[in-house]
DNA sequence: CGGTCGGTTGAAAGCCTTCAAACGGTGTGG
DNA sequence: CCACACCGTTTGAAGGCTTTCAACCGACCG
């Protein structure tokens, strides 16, 4: 069994997220332990939530993978966020419920859908909850910007280098292990869907970027052999996932 | 001279472009107008903020173009958002007051100053103004997405005339102006580096729209000759750049 | 009037895509 | 238990979109 998360644990670490950047007295951690949750399985490549829908919760991640994408109109795809256990999918929904991209769980995932109800009402009695929130959203963009500047000026093996990068410092923000080794259950065609490349490029890349001693992804999951020269390949920087510069 | 808003209307529009998403009171507008705000002029090229440093207040834009960029290490840039008068460039950063982007002037403009704490006190005491707030990161993120999808997955063609698409669109929420005219002071160079282009082949790429008898940028204004057709060849729906499914 | 900036154009090179085919692992049905 | 199908990975070859390098032009400004 891979160790996966407890399902319990989802909240707990996403609450410990939050306080990563926001103070968040006990009073508030329990009302958020408090929120009702539902549980549910998806299988890999299943949609989540369809673009255009109009939803009442958001999703956390509990297992698996799961991200958000939008979609041409000839059908070619493109991630915009990947979520690893312990993450918020689209807490954004809780203000804008209609979903301008849709969710799609990458790999075998179960996610816990909470209700934006409660999580209005846990908001709008607690301000630094409210706060917390609106700052997570910020990270969350500040993630998406990034990816932009990734796609947009980098070529692909700093690129695929950067996303394993900026993966492998959120996988041990969530969980305790170790940097060097996590678990990512994607396929390359997914990987080329967060990258703009083609699966048959990022094959071509991670092949380079093995036979370099730099890394490997096999079976789900990544083995960062030279973490030094990994971030040079990719010019990694990851101010942009804890620097907010808020209490 | 160019018929841009006057300095007091910046906040008044950016007041309206909140209504827009958001059910704001008289008491919570009157609230926003009476914010402080200090004016300031940046020539063309120049930057107004620098990525990491800690600012103490936002930028509304009130004359000219202004946009976030974050760089690569060996120098190239990527334009991760671009502001209209009007507009606010970084309320993210009420919430995170280390900018993870710079922000630069892309055509002489002028700018309001916002205090942090201002508003940071308007959003405490109106909830429906720190729901706005919160709302309006919630759509730039999302205009954020459309662009990456944009720069990863459409080509050179499609992604130019996707991105003067939506300024048409976002020109004409901000001021009453024709959809099919409206001023866009941006060199073919900051262009690219908003589209992951080459201004080389951003010149080639208006020439071929040009002669298409789609849209010609000339002399820092846009005239759209065939919306229908620019749309088409853009795959644009303006759908996230309202649609939030709020109040 | 020279200098700078932005726009324009041509030619060659390069990164990535496209098209094709084969391989290995896993799960299912005969 | 094996055959087969399916999925994801891997590799080769050709083509194309975009970049790079270079040069020239026009407008604006000091």
């Amino acid at each position: 069994m891979v160790p996966y998360p407890s399902n319990s644990s989802a909240l707990e670490i996403f609450i410990q997220r939050l306080s990563a950047h926001s103070r968040l007295g006990s009073e508030e951690q329990d009302a958020l332990l408090r929120l009702p949750v539902t549980l549910m399985r998806y299988p890999a490549h299943v949609d989540i939530v369809r673009q255009g829908t109009i939803t009442d919760h958001a999703c956390l991640v509990s297992e698996g993978l799961v991200g958000r994408y939008g979609q041409t109109a000839d059908g070619k795809r493109q991630f915009l966020s990947l979520h690893l256990p312990g993450e918020m999918v689209d807490l954004p929904s809780v203000v804008a419920p209609q979903a301008t991209s849709a969710i799609n769980a990458l790999a075998p995932s179960t996610v816990m859908k909470v209700p934006h109800a409660a999580l209005r009402e846990a908001s709008d009695r607690y301000p630094a909850i409210a706060a917390a929130f609106w700052r997570d959203c910020v990270l969350d963009a500040a993630i998406v910007a990034q990816w932009l500047l990734n796609v947009g000026r980098r070529d692909a093996r700093a690129r695929t280098a950067h996303l394993v990068c900026e993966l492998a410092v959120r996988s041990r923000n969530v969980s305790a292990a170790a940097r060097d080794q996590f678990s990512l259950p994607i396929t390359q065609e997914q990987m080329g869907d967060a990258l703009g490349l083609t699966p048959v490029h990022v094959n071509r890349i991670l092949k380079g970027l093995r036979e370099e001693g730099l890394m490997t992804l096999a079976r789900g999951r990544v083995v960062i052999e030279d973490w030094r020269g990994l971030t040079t390949a990719a010019e990694f920087d990851g101010a942009y996932l804890n620097g907010l510069g808020a209490i």
